[in-house]
DNA sequence: AGCCAGGAAGTCC
DNA sequence: GGACTTCATGGC
């Protein structure tokens, strides 16, 4: 078990900030904390006030979590950055202070956001789990020898026909999942490829998946491959931006880190006081 | 019951 | 290039 004083996060509001949906509320031996899967990992972890424990061995948390967290980055710093004159954007980061900008596998952000297009974020939760089980390799957790069902890999999803994977709820987006993941497992876009492109290449190539549009890619390049300057403009970001900025985001100001603060908005639309 | 959801593809012009 | 329609499913 690791036991860490942070900054400027909270695995509450982490785990409601939309970007992730494999991590929730969790009792183990009776005490509270969060589950998070990610990948093939599972992390049970605990947080009072600044104090956070892990529960998982010091290498794993080192070679896994501390980057899945971000945290070696000072998100104090993003936050002072802002307009002190602009009273939304200041109330939001302040709302959301805790969040952080994960660092999660590639393909499973594909296919995560895949599903989240048209979709509300509970069902998106439901439709993840779905084919979690269906397809995703069964886990033992190191901690406490729990189940879990890591994220799928893209074969089976390519191998799988649109009537199989109709069992998971998916929707129309099942035939969005199967060809991209037929176009990663034929190597018609590579998966390492992109983790080395920059903001604008990777985007664009993104775009050549069967069923990503501007928006999935951004929320790719920025959960993923952790390109702050992304900003997917959501139905919840549209309308913000046009009651609170009917002259737009002033993502000028904020360059290279207007993904940071179109987390806090999101937050902040999604969550009462 | 009916509207909406972290949109994108298809089909017009 | 823009506007308009269709796409499954279920949460609220």
């Amino acid at each position: 078990m690791i036991a860490l004083e942070t900054k400027n996060f909270n695995l509450k509001q982490i785990s409601s900030s939309g970007q992730c949906f494999r991590m929730r509320p969790k009792e183990e031996k009776g005490e509270s904390g969060y589950e998070i899967i990610a990948g093939d990992h599972c992390l049970f972890a605990q947080q009072e006030a600044d104090l956070c424990k892990f529960h998982c061995s010091g290498e794993e948390f080192e070679q896994f979590w501390y980057s899945y967290f971000d945290l070696g980055t000072d998100y104090e710093s993003y936050i002072e950055n802002i307009d002190p004159l602009d009273e939304y954007l200041t109330n939001a980061a302040h709302r959301g202070h805790g969040i952080r900008i994960l660092r999660q596998d590639l393909w499973e952000m594909i296919v995560t956001f895949l599903i989240s297009q048209q979709n509300n974020i509970v069902r998106i939760r439901h439709c993840i789990d779905n084919i979690c089980k269906c397809y995703g390799k069964e886990m033992k957790t190191a901690d406490s020898g729990e189940t879990y069902y890591a994220f799928p890999e893209p074969e089976p999803l390519a191998a799988a026909t649109d009537e199989e994977l109709k069992t998971c709820n998916l929707g129309y987006r099942s035939k969005y999942i199967i060809r991209t993941a037929n176009s990663i497992t034929s190597g018609e876009v590579n998966l390492d490829g992109l983790l080395s492109m920059d903001y604008q290449q990777a985007r664009t190539e993104l775009l050549k998946l069967y069923g990503i549009g501007e928006k999935v890619a951004d929320c790719i390049c920025l959960f993923a491959l952790h390109k702050l300057k992304a900003f997917p403009v959501d139905t919840h970001i549209r309308q913000a931006i046009e009651k609170h900025y009917p002259n737009g985001f002033p993502a000028e100001r904020y360059r290279g880190f207007e993904g940071v603060l179109q987390q806090y908005i999101f937050y902040y639309e999604l969550t009462d006081a």
